[in-house]
DNA sequence: CTGAAAGCGCTTACAG
DNA sequence: CTGAAAGCGCTTACAG
């Protein structure tokens, strides 16, 4: 059986109303009554219903995680950072994925309604910003992880996307590098437009082609710059695995990495270590921001208000062997 | 302000009981009076509030789940099976991590005794076999994602570590290889065992080197056999990552793949692809094993009595370029 | 410093 | 088929 409230202050010989505050405010108490009922609490293994507290007090001690995907290489790293955070503060945290399109939407709106979390942490698809916009006009606080895009209009913690392709660019200019491929993901994202922008403000790219942020889209761009016989000496990748595709057309071409051609990619998974050559790449800190993300929205829900800038973490150039 | 119970009532006319029914049972309901409360429902977009009906029902519509790590390479997949399966059942799932060690512990069995979940999915580290048979024989619902180790004592879903070990030997076998090199994770995990014993049982190993499940460890012990003049026509390998790190050495050594030394890895994660050559490897099913896990759950907490014997998925033999 | 009582928003016997 | 009332386990004015 539960232990409750009523058990507690029975053994201890007090009320509810005095149990309830040791726990809580733990002010207005006497010394020796707190420490007696403290022992019972102990003894018994009591621990408050969270779905009790949560009535009583008009929230849930929980936040809600909304993601696009699960699967996505770095997502476990932002999870990770926001799990170690959100739990040290003994809130607890509800899981929300996009993956099932419409529906999980509807569910993440039940799940609102249903006051199962005090607040939001997302990482917010294109077609999800109508919805959490429209959750966070009707009060819900909302901290948004800023990996794609710039929306301005949500509490967030975002990275350099732009100085992190201006690095990339320096990075070749100083090792004489002035004729640059840029393979990009898909240019809806707001951070393809601003690490390009960084990237070709330093150094003009002799081509610019996009694609998918995935190892196909490396090979198949680098292949067709080589068939039609673009003239290039470096290849800026968007992320690791563009960059991993390219690596590997390069190699079969005869191209030797970095002597001939130079490549940079993004993110730096753990795969960029293990490349042939190892990736130089620009280091996106994904768990750092979900910690950020985390304590942001923490705070908010402690009282705190939410910044009106994102908070910025940069990126961070890493710089191995194939550039 | 929030909708509830009595605002609906109020304004279907009719009383909180009623509109309960409604929501719940369905039965004992005049078909004119349930249309006209389910009309409201939706004009005042009422939705319960969960804290109250898990109060109220002594149950939360929530599933915990716990996991050793969010960054491991195939969690991802895991969560993604387990994320679409709960939500469609209208559950919510809380994501517990074991990042912080007995800290994490102790906040899971906080969660648990403040009744935030119904029942528990998880994928149990070493070290916290004994708080999670613990909760269990508390009576907390609970199927395990047997990816490393077999606890036969929990409710489960695994898969076919032993046949997956011995569709490797197999197809080393008939492509030919009689001396392999055996690469393995750390011995601890029962998967580990299993996988060895399935491959020695069919292709006695020339050498079996264990380490940890990263590039590395392929790097350091196929370097290791090398450098030591061990001979061997063929690798074995735990994961893709040692694999990948075999095929690394390999190359830099000057054993051609798959003709000097086959290589076969296990997991057939997004990478194996994309290796040098593509990865011949053992496929372990961690999406369907999620969605199974979760669903098994689901029908417990639905009265279902939680099967005996591990739901085994198979492993599958995907033959790419490298054995 | 302490407690009785109302209230949070539901569900569920019980009575009709 | 329908409703009044008790109860789930807390918190929080309010009174002392």
């Amino acid at each position: 059986m539960r232990v409750t409230i009523s058990d507690v202050a029975r053994a201890a010989g007090v009320s509810k109303t005095t149990v309830s505050r040791v726990l809580n405010t733990g002010a207005e108490v006497g010394t020796g009554t707190a420490a007696r009922v403290r022992e019972v609490i102990d003894l018994l293994g009591y621990v408050p219903s969270s779905g009790a507290v949560g009535l009583a007090r008009g929230s849930s001690r929980t936040i809600g995680m909304f993601v696009p995907s699960l699967t996505w290489p770095w997502m476990g790293e932002v999870l990770q950072g926001v799990a170690d955070t959100v739990e040290a503060a003994g809130y607890g945290m509800l899981l929300l994925s996009h993956g099932r399109g419409a529906r999980s939407l509807a569910h993440v709106a039940a799940q609102v309604s249903a006051g199962a979390f005090d607040g939001l942490l997302a990482i917010v698809p294109e077609e999800a910003v109508g919805t959490v916009a429209a959750l966070r006009r009707r009060g819900m606080p909302v901290v948004v992880i800023d990996d794609h895009g710039h929306r301005p209009a949500f509490p967030s913690v975002a990275t350099t996307q732009h100085a992190g392709g201006a690095d990339a660019a320096r990075r070749l200019l100083g090792t004489g590098r002035t004729r640059p491929l840029v393979v990009t993901g898909p240019p809806r994202f707001g951070c393809v437009r601003e690490r390009l922008a960084g990237f070709t403000g330093l150094l003009p790219a002799a081509l610019v082609l996009d694609g998918e942020f995935t190892e196909e889209t490396g090979r198949t761009a680098v292949g067709r710059a080589l068939a039609e016989g673009h003239v290039f000496d470096a290849v800026f990748a968007h992320n690791d695995l563009i960059a991993a595709g390219a690596l590997r057309v390069l190699r079969a071409a005869g191209r030797r990495v970095p002597d001939d051609v130079a490549v940079i990619g993004f993110d730096d998974l753990p795969m960029a270590r293990h490349t042939e050559p190892a990736l130089t790449t620009v280091r996106q800190p994904m768990r750092a921001m979900g910690q950020a993300a985390a304590r942001m929205l923490l705070d908010g829900l402690g009282g705190a208000p939410l910044p009106e800038e994102p908070l910025v973490i940069p990126t961070e150039l890493v710089v191995r062997a194939s550039a």
